[in-house]
RNA sequence: GGGGAAGUGGCGGAACGGCAGACGCAGCCGCCUCAAAAGCGGCCGAGGCAACUCGUGUGGGUUCGAGUCCCACCUUCCCUACCA
């Protein structure tokens, strides 16, 4: 009787043997052609789900099959270790954030060992130690110098929860993305990373990511937002004043009436001295009462509003005085904060003339119509220029070019660009990050901190409460010397946004010891790009938008080479469900990984949720659905062991003798997980589902034999095999089949079986006869059949002659070994 | 308002433009058992006694042939939202 399959101990025992043996180490020598396999850094929040083994598991299944097809595989694991939730765990429960983050990568790396993944544990980082973070400040430093790391005052996003600002892209509908908090705008000064100076490389680069799934370019896209337009001033009347306005249509400029600007709009200021003190003041309680909105409720504000200021601009080129209103529909931050009000061509600009008033003057027409009827609605479709003076008669096209020029030869304005996103805030008003280098003498002002003077350690001990920068308040942190002429000086107290550190993360893994660098260019041309990147689609735009960033700039500064685009190919995994539910602490509802280990091991959890769906779609974890994976295990063993012995003689690399159409589709179906296993990498589709269904059929083939004849070379060269198969994604039993079979060394370091199309060819195919398109007829054929055979074949068939009887046949098509469609009138 | 993705049995899902529903889950029947569990074998889209007919959200189109390609619509999900 077969020995039942103890997967406790077996998964136990090799987990501890890959350790012990050091078999999924990277080495830096090894002649083969490289492969990095890498899955986003995760954070660690303390305990691991099924649905974060999911991610784990395709990464670890494509680490694997690579590894087997000859690759020198490089798949490391770390952590993205500061940020908030320690220091919130500080705040609830006045637990250190250094212990408190140590303690929960401990427990997690002990739980993704348990899942049998094959990580180069020697080059683990985790980004809250000192010889990380210590590159982060050095890589500040770097940006400083170049003018890409600066300090300006700007309308911020700012979370009254977690009482700190928040970049552009931390924002999720007005929202903290942390606590889920209305944000609000306030006015501070602040650290950003000038990501736009990329903005056109961002973009265009975005062309040649063709591993990428086309909706994460497309969401890059639109987050850039580039848009070619022309700006231009517009003089205030009575004041030494101007004010520039941005407009991708300038060939409406005639038909300005009035000028929109947003109320923090510095020229606000100018203003104030030509109207009275009355329109002084009520702009002030316009603006202050949208300023008290957070940012939520003012962009809910769907009603436009706005305050005229009794001042007018003239419009340069028709000379004509407009209005100046202040206005709650112009963006401070986008463009100039200011823009020309042209309500015929302009929707926006059309409900707001509307609503005060305001003259509305059409200078496009519609090709071919005249214009009589006053406007609906605005036309803000190209045209024909219409009162605008010399360009009267224009095409809009054209117009927009000889406007933009003529503007420019007044030395006014020109064509320009202008992007959607802004640059990246990154200092936070936080404890658990990194210190930025920065340092403020009264004497010499900004002063950056030499590298020899790296890392700022964060200092432990500092009192955590939530109420403001704890750092701050740290007289021994914050009271310093300036490095230049030695005085008394203050450090910066802001720390840095964690994606900081997750933006180059991926290049520390090639090099995680040095000690002069944050790597070498060797190590970053030995394995960079990143081959294959793997994590959840959140992440689109911050982490994946910052890093393309931050490679660029690395490619400037000469530090990697090729191709400036960090990761070759992406994947988004689906996530995780129980049941049909989001799996959630207060649902009380999460599958862990511990008691699923127990429970079922992880080999039938890891085959679970590869088979369940496609890596990509969302998967519904059920108990029915892992015991399924628990039994086919069984069957697996069942069928193998007690076998293993015969199993020695016969060899999986050499096909053996088939008997009857029963051995040679074992065989066959041996090769058939073969091709499919290969296929699934090498197209980057992952879809193991469809091998593991392979698989099964296999097993299912196997069960049947062993009834009938469970001696055969046919069977016994299956029972050998099969742990070659199994191996990327039921690591642990592949091992024991395979150490059963008499091999000293794991299974993961063989190669694959290549399938071979001799064991795949069949013995007969079934032709399928069809008759203007319908199925008539399924015979039985020779495999390669020719075309003649197979008409005649087929036209010799009693139900097809009865179909064709009296017709005329008008065309013959065949499909080698498939299908014959006969095409009657 | 704008953009994108997807709709296949009771369920998850298979299917280079060529036999729709592989494989699994659930269910049903049988064998084994004193019995149950496990295991093993079989059935499992709809209609029809049958030959056969119908069937991949709806309607068109391309094609010898469409779940697959194109157009429109419906539904669902995701992203984005005054970006001048």
């Amino acid at each position: 009787m077969a020995e039942t399959y103890d997967f406790a101990t077996i998964e136990r025992t090799w987990q501890e043997r890959w350790e012990r043996d050091g078999i999924y180490r990277a080495l830096d020598t090894d002649p083969r052609p490289k492969y990095y396999v890498l899955e986003m850094l995760p954070y660690p929040s303390g305990d691991l789900h099924v649905g974060h083994a999911k991610n784990y598991t395709i990464g670890d299944a494509v680490a694997r099959s690579m590894r087997m097809l000859g690759y020198n595989v490089l798949h490391p694991m770390g952590w993205d270790a500061f940020g908030l939730p320690a220091e919130n765990a500080a705040i609830q429960r006045g637990i250190d954030p250094a212990s408190w983050t140590r303690s929960n990568i401990a427990n997690m790396q002990r739980q993704i060992r348990l899942m049998g993944t094959s990580y180069d544990w020697t080059r683990e980082i985790a980004t809250c130690e000192p010889e990380y973070y210590r590159w982060n400040q050095w890589i500040f430093l770097r940006l400083y110098e170049k003018g890409l790391a600066y300090k300006r005052e700007a309308p911020v996003n700012w979370c009254p929860h977690d009482q700190t600002v928040l970049a552009n892209e931390q924002v999720i509908d007005g929202r903290c993305w942390r606590c889920n908090n209305a944000v609000e705008r306030r006015n501070l000064s602040q650290w950003f990373l000038k990501i736009t100076a990329y903005g056109d490389r961002l973009l265009s680069d975005l062309d040649g990511l063709d591993g990428w799934p086309e909706r994460t370019q497309l969401m890059q896209r639109n987050w850039i937002g580039r848009s070619e337009g022309t700006q231009f001033a517009f003089a205030v009347d009575g004041a030494d004043a101007k004010i520039d306005v941005f407009t991708t249509r300038v060939d409406t400029v005639y038909g300005v009436t009035f000028l929109a600007i947003a109320p923090e709009h510095p020229v606000v200021a100018t203003l104030k001295g030509i109207i009275s003190a009355k329109q002084s003041a009520a702009i002030d309680a316009f603006a202050e009462s949208l300023r008290s909105k957070s940012e939520l409720e003012r962009t809910s504000l769907l009603e436009k509003d706005g305050f005229f200021t009794g001042a007018y601009a003239v419009n340069p080129l028709s000379h004509e005085r407009v209005p100046i209103w202040v206005t709650n529909y112009v963006l401070a931050e986008y463009g100039t904060g200011a823009v020309m009000g042209v309500p015929a061509h302009d929707e926006r600009d059309f409900d707001f003339a509307k609503k005060h008033a305001l003259p509305i003057a059409q200078v496009i027409a519609a090709p071919g119509t005249e214009v009589d009827a006053p406007l609906e609605a605005a036309f803000v479709e190209d045209g024909r220029l219409i009162a605008s003076g010399d360009y009267s008669g224009m095409s809009s096209e054209r117009a927009r070019g000889a406007i933009a020029e003529r503007l420019s030869a007044m030395g006014i304005g020109g064509k320009t660009v202008n992007f959607r996103f802004r640059d990246w805030l990154v200092s936070r008003q936080r404890y658990w990050g990194t210190p930025i280098p920065i340092v403020y003498c009264d004497a010499c002002g900004e002063v950056p901190v030499p590298d020899a003077q790296l890392p700022i350690l964060l200092p432990a001990d500092v009192p955590i409460t939530g109420e403001g920068s704890p750092l701050a308040r740290d007289a021994a942190f914050i009271n310093t010397t300036c490095p230049t002429c030695g005085g008394a000086a203050r450090r910066e107290s802001d720390t840095m946004d964690t994606f900081f550190e997750s933006s180059w993360y991926y290049l520390r893994y090639l090099d995680p010891k040095n000690d002069a660098l944050p790597w070498s260019p060797e190590r970053a041309k030995r394995w960079m790009n990143v081959d294959q990147y793997i994590g959840g689609a959140e992440h689109a735009v911050l982490h994946l938008l910052y890093s393309r960033f931050f490679y660029k700039f690395f490619r400037d500064m000469g530090w990697v080479e090729g191709r400036d685009e960090p990761f070759e190919r992406l994947f988004h995994q689906g996530m995780v469900l129980y049941n049909g539910e989001k799996m959630s602490k207060s649902r009380g509802n999460v599958v862990g990984i511990d008691e699923t280990a127990q429970k079922n091991g992880v080999d039938a959890m890891r085959l679970f949720l590869l088979y369940v769906t496609p890596p990509e779609d969302t998967s519904d974890w059920t108990d029915e659905g892992i015991s399924g994976r628990v039994r086919f295990l069984n069957r697996v063993w069942r069928a193998c062991e007690p076998h293993l012995e015969k199993a020695k003689r016969i060899s999986p690399r050499e096909l053996p003798p088939t008997e009857s159409s029963d051995e040679k589709a074992l065989v066959r179906a041996v090769h058939v997980v073969a091709k499919s296993a290969i296929d699934e990498v090498a197209s980057r589709r992952f879809h193991f589902n469809t091998t593991i269904a392979k698989l099964d059929e296999l097993v299912n083939a196997m069960t049947g034999a062993a009834q009938k004849s469970p001696d055969s070379p046919a069977y016994l060269y299956a029972v050998h095999a099969l742990p070659l198969l199994l191996a990327p994604y039921a690591p642990h039993i592949a091992d024991e089949l395979w150490s059963r079979l008499g091999h000293a060394t794991s299974v993961h370091l063989e190669r694959v079986i290549e399938p071979d199309d001799a064991a795949l060819a069949v013995d007969e195919i079934t032709l399928v006869v069809q008759v203007n398109g319908k199925i008539r007829a399924r015979i039985a054929a020779q495999p390669g059949i020719a075309e003649a055979a197979a008409f005649a074949l087929a036209e010799g068939d009693a139900n097809v002659q009865a179909q064709l009887a009296g017709k005329e046949i008008r065309k013959r098509i065949y499909v080698p070994d498939k299908l014959v469609n006969i095409v009657v009138g």
